[in-house]
DNA sequence: ATATGCACCTGTGTGC
DNA sequence: TGCACACAGGTGCATA
C-alpha cells in the first residue's frame, strides 16, 4: 500500500544514497513472472550515473545521465532495500543493483510492480497524466479539482491519480474522516466549504505521514527494512468496530469500488 | 465520457 | 490437520 508518504520516504532514502553514483552492475534474478525488464534494461542502466531520484504521484523516477530515466512503481508489495554485498537473494527478489559498492535489492512478492527505462519524451507524457502534487499545491486549487463529474463518489475521485496525485486507499479514508465527509457522497453534493476542508485535510494527513515515514498497514517497509510510524495515528483505516476518536461510534467498513472503505457513520455525513 | 468489474499475483487469516 | 476461499489494493483494460 505504498501511497505518497511511503513512496516519498523511499525516494528520499534512495536519493540520499544513490545521487551522483554510477551503476556498476545489475544482477537479474528473474524469479517468478517475467516482467518488462531483462537484458535491455541491464544494458540501458549499467554504466549510467544516477543524477537524482525524484517522485511524481506514486511513481519513482531515477534520472540518468544519458537523458533517459528509470520509472519504478512499487504497486502493493514492491520494495527497495539496501543490503550488504554478501546478501543472499531470497524468493521474491527480482534484481540486485551494485552502485559503486552499495547493494540495493528490488523485490516484489506480488509482482505487480515494475521498473522500466523511458526516454525524456516518454517520461514527459507519463508525468503529464497526473493531477497536481497535493503537498505542492494550494488548498484552493486542490479543492477545485473535486467538482466534476457531479455523480462520481468523492472517494473514487480521491483515488483517481488524474484528479490529485498520490492518494491511495488509506489516506483517502483518513482525509474524508478528518473532513467529516462520507466516502459515498457524490461530488455534486459536496459544498465548497467541505471541499476546502477536505483539501486542507489531505495536505495535513499526507504531510504528517511523511514526517512519520509513512504507514505500514501490511507489507510496506523502507529501504532499511523499517516500518513507517504513522499506523498508530490512523483514525479509521483498519479500525472497523473500534470507537471513533471524536464520538465513540463504532467505525464502519464497507466495500466501495472493490476496496475496503472505513468511516464513522456519525461524524461523516 | 463515465462507470463497472476483472485481471494481474502471493501470503495470510478464517471458517469448516 | 487440511482445504477452500476471501481479502489485501494500485492500476490498466475490456466491457456496459
Amino acid at each position: 500500500m505504498p501511497e505518497l508518504p511511503e513512496v516519498e520516504t523511499v525516494r528520499r532514502q534512495l536519493d540520499e544514497r544513490l545521487r551522483g553514483k554510477r551503476v556498476s552492475s545489475i544482477t537479474l534474478l528473474k524469479s517468478g513472472r517475467e516482467f518488462p525488464v531483462g537484458e535491455k534494461f541491464v544494458d540501458g542502466v549499467q554504466g549510467r550515473v544516477i543524477e537524482a531520484v525524484e517522485r511524481r504521484a506514486k511513481l519513482l523516477v531515477w534520472k540518468l545521465n544519458d537523458g533517459n530515466a528509470i520509472t519504478a512503481h512499487l504497486k502493493m508489495t514492491g520494495r527497495f532495500v539496501f543490503v550488504y554485498p554478501s546478501y543472499v537473494p531470497t524468493k521474491h527478489d527480482r534484481m540486485i543493483f551494485d552502485i559503486e559498492g552499495v547493494s540495493l535489492v528490488w523485490s516484489d512478492v506480488r509482482q505487480f510492480g515494475f521498473m522500466k527505462i523511458v526516454s525524456s519524451d516518454e517520461l514527459e507524457t507519463i508525468l503529464a497524466g497526473y493531477g497536481p502534487e497535493p503537498l505542492e499545491t494550494s488548498v484552493a486549487e486542490l479543492a477545485d479539482r473535486l467538482i466534476a463529474p457531479k455523480t462520481r463518489m468523492i472517494k473514487a475521485a480521491l483515488l483517481n491519480q488524474e484528479v490529485i496525485a498520490g492518494i491511495g486507499n488509506i489516506y483517502a479514508d483518513e482525509a474524508l474522516h478528518r473532513a467529516g465527509i462520507r466516502p459515498t457522497r457524490r461530488l455534486g453534493r459536496v459544498s465548497s466549504e467541505e471541499r476546502l476542508r477536505l483539501a486542507k485535510e489531505i495536505k495535513s494527513v499526507l504531510g504528517e505521514s511523511v514526517a512519520q515515514q509513512g504507514t505500514s498497514a501490511n507489507d510496506y517497509v523502507d529501504t532499511r527494512g523499517k516500518k513507517g510510524g504513522f499506523l498508530s495515528f490512523l483514525r479509521v483505516y483498519g479500525r472497523e468496530g473500534e470507537g471513533c476518536v471524536n464520538c465513540r461510534t463504532p467505525i464502519k467498513k464497507i466495500v466501495l469500488g472493490q476496496r475496503g472503505t472505513h468511516y464513522c457513520p456519525t461524524c461523516q455525513a
